[in-house]
DNA sequence: GTCTATAGAGTGATAGAC
DNA sequence: GTCTATCACTCTATAGAC
């Protein structure tokens, strides 16, 4: 990769993150980076596909993440603790992409959703998998494995909108903190009390778009 | 209020919730309440000032809408509990201003915005007090209190954001979910591991913009 | 690879008639 | 109150020189 284009990928994350895609100008970014708004289209096709690639990027690296935490792990509480201390961790060391990755959908093309929807999927897959196994093992409380799994991930990702590096605690604090609120909630939280039918939602829609 | 301004305000929310506040034109909302796009200047100044009274609206009966639920509720996990259901009922029954209220406030201008954040911290307040007070009493386990309070906002929030009316979960079961997991994170996850300091956190930003 | 110049479409908002 | 007409501007994207 070109250091002009990731110059470019850089400037615009930046300008995503403080204005907003669509409030963020293809001349923004251009003037960020010094050069001619046309110089862009050299690198990227569209501002779309500016997005798109920033938030692919972003989607791999958090799922390779998750999985490099995973790896060598065993026991199914000792996994869901560090499946949420690698969510919590990647979104508060990669804030900005993770917040643009949790606030733009809107601005990608069909086609592109779709693709960082699928990967998205893949993604909480993985939690849903840690709650059936807990849940079937007896380590956690029975409960609605969808809805759980929105619920810990929503909650993790949500210090991506409001964690400041320089403030009081530490990414480490913030990831033990979620950590035992979320094992206390799956262990002891009798969660089947609302969903008596089993646990395969049906009519739920994933986290997504209207 | 006009029947005129009230259809085109819940125009506007149709529109905003759909397609997005900066995706949308004036031209869309004139369009979907049959009306020309200057006729709608004739009701708001501006298509900024159209959101804050969405915002506004929203707002208010949130606000509302806890102060009722509480009202006559005593000890505090009762309190707590009632608090949960409340947000989570309002943000389930009036999703789609809920969805605007909480991805949108990049289109308010700086004084509406202040505005807005002024009377989400007098809401998110209400809760802190709660959690303060419980742990005062030992009902639950000690902790940072914003850090809580933010958790348990947006865990509940969320929900405005893949609730299908039609789906499997009705609003109350859903409730009944999140409730018994914020409870038992509250009462057994001790949540001043992270927070060795006391509960006044100093460096955090409220759930706000970048 | 990067520039200058510009096309082409759409936007929020206003003026003024009725 | 609602309309027609239009202003003044910005935006994404492209053409073509160097």
């Amino acid at each position: 990769m070109s250091s002009t284009r990731e110059t470019i990928q850089l400037a615009a994350i930046e300008l995503f993150h403080r204005k907003g895609y669509f409030a963020t100008s293809i001349s923004d970014i251009a003037l960020a980076c010094d050069i001619q708004k046309s110089g862009l289209y050299y690198y990227f096709a569209s501002k779309e596909e500016l997005l798109f690639r920033i938030l692919e990027t972003t989607m791999t690296d958090l799922m390779r993440s998750l999985q490099d935490s995973l790896q060598a792990v065993s026991g199914v509480e000792a996994r869901m603790r560090a499946a949420v201390r690698s969510h919590v961790g990647f979104h508060l060391n990669r804030q900005k992409e993770n917040f643009i990755a949790n606030s733009e959908l809107r601005g990608l093309n069909p086609e592109h959703l779709e693709a960082i929807v699928a990967m998205r999927d893949a993604y909480e897959k993985t939690f849903q998998v840690l709650i059936r196994q807990g849940s079937e093992e007896g380590v956690f409380a029975p409960g609605d494995i969808k809805i759980l799994s929105y619920a810990i991930l929503t909650l993790c990702t949500s210090g991506a909108f409001w964690f400041k590096p320089s403030g009081r605690l530490s990414v480490g604090a913030i990831a033990a903190i979620y950590e035992r609120f979320i094992i206390s909630g799956l262990k002891d939280g009798d969660m089947n009390q609302g969903s008596p039918g089993g646990n395969h939602p049906r009519g739920d829609a994933p986290a997504s778009l209207p």
